[in-house]
DNA sequence: CGAGTAATAT
DNA sequence: TATATTACTC
């Protein structure tokens, strides 16, 4: 004979308690607490704080956007070309302002440049703090060492490029080991603080502008020639191969003439040029609507298996791309 | 709150 | 890609 307690449990006539805990599962205390742990865990996990709020990096503004057919929007930008002549000026502005005042402000005034905004030095800072910038001439073979993209035992390689952050950004890491912990406790303050030691030297020179805003003087003139291809700058190109998404890419010359390449100079370096600044323009075509912008989206989900890009392409360790118009572009590039 | 910087979008 | 923009930290 069956009765139902005032719980909702099934008390079998005859059973133990361990029985009818069994049978009613009911959980053990142990187990109990292994569900609270989970609980806890996975509630840091939703919890807001720890995610990131929004996306980083350029949005798509209204600036400049005009509509061209029903669902083709058409954004126009323009940038900064940092010529071998503007970038010189930075230097020399640099090298002037010496220990201590190497700040994007400083820089900034020195170089007395109209139209150039402390974030665009800024940004340039980090380019030659980091050892990424060269001068326009001599870009072009940047892709010596994509090959090795698609070499053969690289995949765990193929999965840090497309998940940088998760890597450095201790924010919104949660340990597995201590789920409950939370990522704020086990966030090292010192951690952030190291990205902000030295960083690799510009080229050439011995000494270079540090990342906690003072430098060494006697720093040579970055040449803009990229002598150091190291593993970071495959990363990011790869990284952001895989990320171009662009169906078209058109600038304008002063003339109005498009031109179909990426990138073009507007007008050359000139002296009687008020400021030296080039600009381009950036056409780009985006169909309906701007998927970068739906909630939630995690552009590290939806890349996470890119293995499988790889491995469904023909002979991945031969034909990497090389130029705008290699194969590869086209496979991952056309919409 | 503004400046500097890492990360990331375009 | 190079540059612009954003988030974050101090």
């Amino acid at each position: 004979m069956n009765n139902i307690d005032d719980t909702g449990n099934i008390n079998i006539v005859g059973d133990n308690e361990e029985q009818s805990r069994k049978k009613n599962n009911v959980p053990t205390s142990t187990e109990k607490k292994i569900n609270n742990i989970h609980k806890a865990a996975n509630d840091v996990i939703l919890n807001e704080k720890y995610k990131p709020k929004r996306k980083r990096g350029r949005k798509a503004t209204n600036q400049g956007e005009s509509q061209n057919n029903a669902n083709k929007t058409v954004t126009r930008k323009c940038y900064t070309v940092w010529t071998m002549d503007l970038h010189k000026k930075f230097m020399e502005a640099v090298d002037q302002l010496g220990d201590g005042r190497c700040c994007p402000v400083e820089i900034l005034e020195v170089m007395n440049v109209p139209g150039l905004t402390r974030l665009q030095v800024a940004s340039h800072l980090q380019k030659c703090r980091n050892n990424n910038w060269r001068a326009p001439k001599e870009r072009k073979s940047t892709r010596q060492l994509s090959g090795q993209l698609g070499s053969s035992g690289e995949s765990s390689t193929q999965q840090q490029v497309c998940h940088p952050q998760l890597q450095v950004d201790p924010q919104y890491l949660i340990s597995l080991d201590n789920p409950v912990l939370s990522p704020a406790e086990n966030n090292d303050s010192s951690a952030l603080q190291r990205q902000h030691e030295p960083l690799v030297g510009m080229l050439g020179s011995q000494e270079s502008i540090t990342g906690s805003t003072y430098y060494k003087s006697g720093m040579e003139l970055n040449d803009g020639d990229l002598h150091a291809q190291n593993n970071y700058d495959w990363k990011v190109e790869a990284y952001s191969m895989m990320f171009d998404t662009d169906v078209e890419n058109v600038t304008v010359n002063d003339l109005g003439v498009e031109n179909a390449n990426f990138q073009q100079y507007i007008c050359e370096p000139n002296i009687s040029h008020p400021n030296n600044i080039i600009t381009t323009s950036h056409v780009s075509y985006t169909e309906g609507n701007d998927s970068y912008e739906r909630e939630n989206y995690d552009p590290y989900l939806d890349f996470i298996d890119i293995d499988s890009l790889f491995e469904n392409h023909e002979s991945p360790s031969s034909n990497l791309p090389n130029g705008h118009d290699s194969e590869f572009d086209q496979v991952f590039c056309d919409d």
